[in-house]
DNA sequence: GGCTCATGTAAAAGCCGTTCACATGAGCTG
DNA sequence: CAGCTCATGTGAACGGCTTTTACATGAGCC
């Protein structure tokens, strides 16, 4: 019954060797299982081989354990925002456009993640490197704002940067949150989670005075917003997504 | 030592009385204080002066308490989005923006149930009632957006009325999540977070094709979209909050 | 007055987080 | 290579939580 511990710590002797990463690898399969609050230290250790009792010699306790995810959750997080934001290429709007949907794509392909940063409630504030990488992660999306405000035509009062960044960050954890994932996903609704956004930030804009296209047919000077590889995994507009909103009505 | 206990039976007899009603009190303060996930079912028994397993007379398990919380928070919420909404009055964009300043209030003045309902991941397809009363909360929004929609001014295109309403709702979520709740809360803004779904939502509605003012000073046909009682804790903008962005900038 | 059944209790099993004394062996030092 | 040291892992133990089971109580009804 218990020959498999031995024969665990035959295959890898009386020390682990890697023990913290193993840990963290088998953190993050069992939170994208179960979920932030489901997660257990005792079932970490187990799926490393090890006792109980061993991760204490890697994290101070659970929660350090959580927010080291959550941690490397934000580098993740900046990193796929900052090349989504590719510097703006090719143009400012659709790169824009390109950081909400890797905003999604982040909340729906890295769920362990994206649990540990948003919903394991963290005191994120207590952890001066936690909150540090999130502002990071949170800088690119002021970035682009910043670079996108500057872009305001002329004659339209130039909106504050922070505040547009603060708007997008709202908005796309507001569309991940509700509908992106978990069994919220799951709502039936009239487009995907991608288009919903993509139109809301689209409408947005264009309250701020930029020249967006209303139909898809018809363009202005810019060229379309959405590059062809986004328009991957959804179901329907297809007379394509570049307008606020697509084919609906 | 255990004298207090006895006590306590002494006064109210072996039958509480009224202990389901008494286990949701106590839980809704317990959650207030450490969060949905810090929430513990014998905490709330003994905070009721019962056995440990005294609840499972009344709650099938833990997870069962904490849905018919979400279920309660659910109905009082669509209360509060129904009483804000007003049936549109004194008109339609006022009405309107008080729907979200009241999504953003009730996040804040109703912490568990907020938590309960948002972030305690509880399984909601699974629970046939719990997710019919969030359908019955949103759909007070749906209501709203379709009158909105369909004061789209003649000439511009009339969006659905269900993207907008889903729009809405996630910037509304996005904002409470992000910056009015817990933690979060501390962040440094530029403006609080009822000003800044304000200035979110009016320029959304602006790109939709609403006349909606630019700055608080000029005015359009419409009376200003923000009544008085609103303003209440808000630090800055003293020259008003009717514009998509106040004083800033 | 006596029955019944909803409601509460005590005890126990199984899990988890956490701590502590102790074991192991990797790597340095001479 | 011998021996030492210290990081790393173990086992046992404590208290707390969830949930189940057998038993106790007494409110309401005939």
């Amino acid at each position: 019954m218990s020959w498999r511990k031995e024969q665990r710590r035959a295959e890898r002797g009386y020390h682990h060797g890697n023990l913290k990463e193993a840990l963290l690898q088998a953190a993050l399969g069992l939170i994208a299982e179960k979920g932030a609050a489901g997660f257990t230290f005792a079932d970490a250790a187990r799926m490393a081989g090890v006792s109980p009792a061993a991760p204490y010699r890697h994290f101070r306790d659970r929660d350090e354990l959580l927010s080291s995810i959550a941690q490397r959750g934000f580098e993740q997080f900046e990193a796929r925002l900052t090349a989504a934001w590719d510097d703006g290429r090719p143009d400012t709007v659709t790169a824009f456009e390109r950081v909400g949907k890797a905003y999604l794509a982040f909340a729906r392909e890295e769920p362990a993640f994206y649990s540990a940063m948003f919903e394991s409630g963290l005191p994120v504030d207590a952890n001066p490197a936690l909150m540090a990488a999130g502002e990071r992660a949170f800088g690119v999306i002021r970035a682009a704002a910043e670079r996108l405000a500057a872009l305001t035509p002329p004659g339209t009062p130039r909106p504050p940067a922070m505040m547009m960044a603060l708007h997008i960050w709202s908005m796309s954890h507001g569309v991940a949150s509700l509908f992106s994932r978990g069994d919220a996903a799951r709502r039936k609704l009239p487009m995907s989670p991608d288009e919903l956004l993509e139109a809301e930030v689209l409408i947005y804009l264009r309250g701020l005075g930029f020249p967006i296209e209303r139909r898809p047919t018809t363009k202005t000077a810019e060229p379309p917003p959405v590059p062809p590889e986004a328009s991957s995994g959804s179901a329907s507009s297809p007379g394509g997504t570049s307008g606020p909103w697509g084919k609906l009505k």
